[in-house]
DNA sequence: CACATCCATGCCGTCAGGCTATGGATGCAG
DNA sequence: CTGCATCCATAGCCTGACGGCATGGATGTG
């Protein structure tokens, strides 16, 4: 009686949606394909796991016995998964790093070649994470350290040490009234559309857009941007202006945008991060190390910042 | 990232076995489609499982990580599985219960009639097992009860209420030197080829062989059989002789077959057999009763054998 | 009564899984 | 040294499952 993790997420979905229609957009299939899909799982099992009506699809008795079960299957074997993953990174003597955007700044390469030092053999695979996971991978089991933003959501169950501060600026088109201050106080872009991360980004999107530095204002947004790229260009067509560390200036510079300082919010951190698992781990502990080694004697920033 | 239970099956084959071909061949498949489907996972997952050499493949430290997690995520499966299976069962108003040959002989339809009166609305589903397992399904949850024989392996973990005790007689082909003979001692049998189950059944072809009221003699076997048909067909064609419970000579009448006493060797018993986990269920308790209730007063077979 | 919203069905294209036959590598026995 | 056995990998083919689109049937709703 075999079956495919395929079918248990598509039941799950249904049993959770309720509904075909909804479950099949959410899962990037057609209905239709769904119907066949869930009708196969139950003469699979031989079991009705839903009643059809036109208000959409209930679970059966059996079916929540199986909907009780399938989240902990997939969980499992996600566990699994990354499980042999990790065990075949450390076999090939690799150190799965993920990242945030521009990760340590100028760190960055310092600390890969100071770990390659101290690891000689050893590879560091930097994996650039989507601003939808703050925690660059970490929470789910998919790397082994990360350089990230401080503090995140979920913070609490994993270890972190800081490695540098910098405030926080504003990005703007050139031809924005307030491109020509040298520095500008965040109330007065209260008012101005920015530029934000999807909504299901949650905290990071809230985060960027300083939502407890307007003092209960709500946030206006001119546009909504998957990645650095559709961000800068948003802001330089105008759609709105944005925060970013001090350093997307030095990482970021593009024709039509400028950074300015802004005062009235809290500057931003970055630091490594690693699972309580890995505390025992010498090479992440090396890695780490190596971190902190590479930390700039000003909180403010990198010594050698151009 | 999907996968088959089926691939993992495979995985977790040709991890136990080492050796594709052997492995294929206890799937059921041909060794190349197993060479395929080992190669998919490798690809799905992009680790490197097994290293492939002429003494067969062996296990990579990221394909150990996998095969130490796979045999849970099967168990896990088949246990949801069985529970959905369960789930529905009970909703569909159907006991199901396992036996084994002739169950509980003539007190079958007895018990199932007053388990219809006292449950009006249910159905009981009699299972017949195959030899192979001797808890008639019970152990692997496929049935809510079951009415076998006494002792079985495994017995410690599940409930038993004895129903009927009966003597094993000797199954002869009429012409059989001692087919003439009124009682038959065991010591007489030792050296008479046997017609057995097949060796993966384990203690219930010990059992029915025998095996320790021979003081130690080796058993002849004179044929492996799988069913009772076959098994009764092989002893009529003087392929060997067996031990049968005294009901069989009811139930299994042949021409070409006798049926005699024999002395020496324990008598069997039939039980009642459920889960701990169903001493709550009323459904199981209601059928249980039904089966006590129905117990012969005389404790060498029902009273109303013929 | 038209319409919206469910799920089910029919038909078709594509691809993955299986089989047979065969090839390349390597160890072993005569 | 050579023929053979035993590994696993590859090639070519067939079938069936999965997915898409278009459409149908049932049932509330404005």
């Amino acid at each position: 009686m075999d079956v495919d993790t395929r079918l248990l997420r598509y039941f799950a979905a249904v049993a959770q949606e309720g509904n075909l229609t909804r479950a099949a957009q959410g899962l990037f299939i057609s209905q239709p394909a769904l119907t066949k899909q869930i009708r196969q799982l139950e003469t699979l099992l031989d079991v009705r796991l839903f009643t059809r009506s036109r208000a959409g699809m209930t679970l059966t008795e059996p079916g929540r016995a199986l909907a009780a079960g399938v989240p902990g299957l997939l969980a499992d074997w996600d566990r699994v998964r990354r499980e042999t993953r990790s065990a075949a990174s450390r076999a090939a003597r690799v150190l799965r790093v993920g990242f945030l955007a521009s990760a340590a700044n100028e760190l960055t390469p310092r600390i890969t070649a100071a770990f390659a030092a101290r690891r000689p053999g050893w590879r560091v695979d930097m994996r650039q994470a989507p601003w939808s996971d703050p925690t660059a991978g970490l929470a789910a089991g998919d790397v082994d350290a990360a350089l990230l933003r401080l503090p995140f959501p979920g913070q609490e169950g994993l270890r972190t040490e800081t490695l540098l501060t910098e405030d926080r600026w504003a990005v703007l088109p050139d031809d924005h009234p307030l491109a020509g201050r040298a520095e500008i106080p965040f109330s007065e872009l209260w008012d101005e559309p920015f530029v934000a991360a999807p909504p299901e980004t949650g905290p990071w999107r809230d985060y960027w857009l300083a939502v407890d530095a307007r003092e209960g204002r709500p946030v206006l947004i001119g546009a909504v941007t998957e990645n650095p790229d559709d961000w800068l260009t948003a802001i330089a067509n105008g759609y709105g202006i944005a925060l970013a560390p001090a350093s997307a200036a030095r990482f970021y510079p593009r024709p039509g945008i400028v950074y300015r300082p802004v005062t009235g919010v809290a500057p931003t951190s970055v630091g490594v991060a690693w699972p309580p698992a890995a505390d025992t781990d010498r090479v992440v502990q090396d890695f780490v190390r190596c971190c902190l080694d590479h930390r700039p004697p000003d909180p403010d920033g990198p010594t050698d910042a151009p």
